[in-house]
DNA sequence: CCCGCTGTGATTTTT
DNA sequence: TCACAGCGGG
């Protein structure tokens, strides 16, 4: 075995070496799951288990990548290559693709991004509303994903104006012969669910599944993995959850923590493992974190230790505002970073909102220290990456109206927007797609001869292309640059942008993106089509590559996203009532999330940790006055060392005396304890 | 087609 | 306050 069992501790090979069998694992912040989990899948091979049977889902792409590394370290190449590691979303995708077309889809459907999601949604809103009506887009998009990821392929009132367009989306979706993202889940299950010769075939393939985040996952999500674990000899299902009920902090988005505090429910008889012990952090950060987590009623006790000593305390920084908030940080991180010969990416600031990192990207920058922003717009959402892949999905299928909306006058080519919303409402009215409603002769009569000719050769050219494209032995990657080419793509986008700059920026993404397909010609088979899902599930490899490269600067991250990293220095800003917790939690009734979300930082912390509140910040316009975060009086008040600003300010203390001052309070706390 | 005016509304975002 | 969407005018 060239993997280390023995380097696991009791309950980590526990968990481990129980292959058999529902099994639980209670993985707390840090506590080494990626690890287990590997170990584990390389246990169940030298145990001789077919790795082809053996299914890990995770969430996401770097998680799934991760573990294949790490897998690929332990056991033999081509067993760790036989072993399926894939998103939830890509698992679906794999399944729909063989048997979509028991539902009534085409094979080469379409995967809606969020963009083209909220563009159907808008339309159908415009289309459906009476008068005086009023429906947000975005807030119909998210409880029509609400609506879906709680298994409803229907709205359960389409009187509604809501459940109207709920309907009309899932119609449209289907006549366009496209799946949303929701849609990839929903399908799958309905599949699995109506077809039992798939069930039966998916169920055959995997005998071993194991599923990461246990606590982020739907309703959905637990019944596909009960359709796939399920065993025709009537033996309990092979299923194995990791999972922290603590870190569940995407309720919002429809994950049920339910599904991992009532998981014995779903699955019954489970062997259950608890990892307590922590990698990452300090006891004062991990009691801290204890302390607080406690307060949620509805969770598996567990609480966190870790042999690496106390360390320091907890300290909790109160500023008079936003600003001296900030302009602390931004100070006490470059002292730091020379006091304690420590590097820039050692640190990093945690907040709740995108909005709070702006104050504090000024005084980095007025300070010149380096940060990186986690988040915000990625290489997926540019409009240039858009476009092309919209070029190059209508290529590979022209009935995909929302691509073809996108490049049909992209760069203009005399199709104007009238003529395009006549070719529209004809298509519905004849049940096509726009590219069948721009080629009907009904058009023609309503529209402008100019216009007529302008549809015949777009029609045309995308005919041609996809001619092309379809040649036996063709170099797609030259068609693709053929597309781009032949569309003056970049001509007009020169045109567009501001300055020189920017559209050699633009240029070199679209080149990023054309490069990136010939290397996923060369690792895969799946063609164009595969390419497309890859990029629409975000599967790119050179982005994450990319990712982890950029490594320099002070981390600036929103406490969600940061959920499984780990800083040495943490400062983590906010802590107000509005805040953290936020305002709409109460009415909500989120707090319990919201406290997970505190942990969540707080567990993020390996050496120190620093808190801060103001008593007032800018917000809507004004300056408002603030109240610590109720959540800080949860905390143990004897790991933390409180420090006032203003006080610290007016009455600067010597270093030698302010050693002293905490060698008498940790003395003091050590008295009393 | 582009620009600037006005109004609105303001968490979190794995795929 | 500030970002951004939607709109009407040049």
């Amino acid at each position: 075995m060239s993997f280390r069992l023995f380097d696991l501790n009791d309950p980590q090979r526990h968990a481990a070496t129980t292959t058999e069998g529902p099994l639980l694992i209670l993985a707390g912040a840090g506590t080494g799951k990626t690890r287990v989990i590997t170990c584990r899948i390389a246990y169940m091979a030298a145990q001789k288990i077919d790795p082809n049977s053996i299914l890990a889902v995770t969430f996401t792409n770097k998680a799934a990548n991760e573990m294949r590394e790490r897998l690929a370290g332990m056991v033999d190449k081509d067993v760790a290559k036989k072993v399926t590691m894939s998103t939830f979303h890509a698992l679906c995708v794999r399944i729909l693709r063989t048997d979509i077309e028991k539902l009534g889809y085409k094979k080469n459907f379409t995967i809606y991004d969020e963009g083209d999601q909220t563009g159907l949604i808008k339309k159908l809103i415009t289309k459906t509303a009476a008068i005086g009506e009023k429906l947000e887009p975005n807030a119909a998009k998210s409880l029509i994903s609400k609506a879906k990821n709680n298994g409803w392929s229907a709205p359960q009132d389409e009187k509604t104006l809501i459940g109207a367009v709920f309907a009309r989306y899932q119609a449209a979706l289907k006549q366009l012969n496209a799946v949303d993202f929701d849609d990839l889940l929903l399908l799958t299950v309905k599949l699995l669910g109506e077809h039992a010769d798939v069930r039966e075939r998916w169920q055959r393939r995997y005998r071993y599944i194991m599923v990461d985040e246990f606590q982020d996952t739907n309703r959905l999500q637990l019944e596909l993995v009960s359709y796939l674990a399920k065993r025709d000899d009537g033996m309990p299902p092979n299923v194995a959850v990791v999972g922290d009920d603590d870190q569940s902090i995407y309720g919002w988005r429809g994950a049920e923590v339910s599904n991992i505090l009532e998981f014995e429910q779903h699955f019954p008889n489970p062997t259950v493992v608890k990892l307590e012990q922590n990698y990452r952090s300090t006891n004062a950060i991990l009691n801290t974190a204890n302390a607080l987590i406690k307060n949620n009623p509805k969770r598996r006790p567990k609480s966190l230790w870790s042999g690496m000593g106390d360390g320091d305390k907890i300290r909790l920084v109160q500023a008079p505002n936003d600003r001296e908030e900030a302009e602390f940080i931004a100070n006490e991180i470059a002292r730091r970073k020379v006091d304690e010969t420590l590097r820039f990416e050692d640190f990093a600031v945690l907040f709740r909102m995108n909005s709070q990192s702006r104050l504090l990207e000024e005084m980095f920058r007025e300070k010149g220290i380096p940060y990186k922003i986690v988040g915000g717009k990625s290489f997926y959402d540019s409009r240039e990456v858009k476009d092309v892949l919209a070029y190059f999905a209508c290529t590979l299928n022209a009935d995909n109206d929302a691509g073809l909306l996108r490049i049909i006058n992209t760069p203009p080519r005399g199709i104007s927007e009238k003529t395009v919303e006549r070719a529209l409402e004809l298509s519905i009215k004849h049940k096509c797609s726009l590219f069948k409603g721009l080629q009907l002769p009904e058009l023609r009569e309503s529209i402008p001869a100019r216009a007529s000719e302008a549809i015949a050769e777009f029609v045309a050219q995308l005919d041609a292309w996809e001619t092309k494209l379809n040649e036996p032995l063709v170099d797609q990657v030259a068609v693709l640059r053929k597309i781009i080419e032949e569309s003056n793509y970049y001509d007009d986008l020169r045109r567009s942008c501001k300055n020189g700059d920017e559209a050699l920026k633009r240029e070199s993404n679209v080149r990023d993106l054309v490069e990136g397909f010939s290397r996923y010609l060369e690792n895969s088979n799946g063609g164009l089509r595969g390419y497309l899902d890859a990029m629409a599930l975000r599967q790119d490899k050179e982005e994450d590559e990319k990712d982890k490269e950029q490594g320099t600067g002070v981390m600036l991250i929103t406490l969600h996203a940061s959920k499984g990293l780990e800083f040495p220095h943490c400062y983590l800003v906010g802590l107000e009532e509005g805040i953290l917790p936020h305002d709409r939690s109460k009415v909500e009734g989120t707090l319990d999330e919201e406290r997970r979300l505190l942990y969540v930082g707080i567990t993020r912390a390996q050496k120190t940790l620093t808190m801060t509140y103001c008593f007032s910040r800018y917000r809507y316009g004004g300056t408002i006055p603030c109240t610590p975060s109720s959540f800080i009086k949860e905390l143990d008040p004897n790991l933390i060392e409180r420090i006032d600003l203003k006080k610290l300010l007016n009455t600067p203390v010597e270093a030698p005396a302010a050693k002293s001052r905490f060698a008498a309070m940790r003395a003091a706390v050590e008295r009393s304890g």
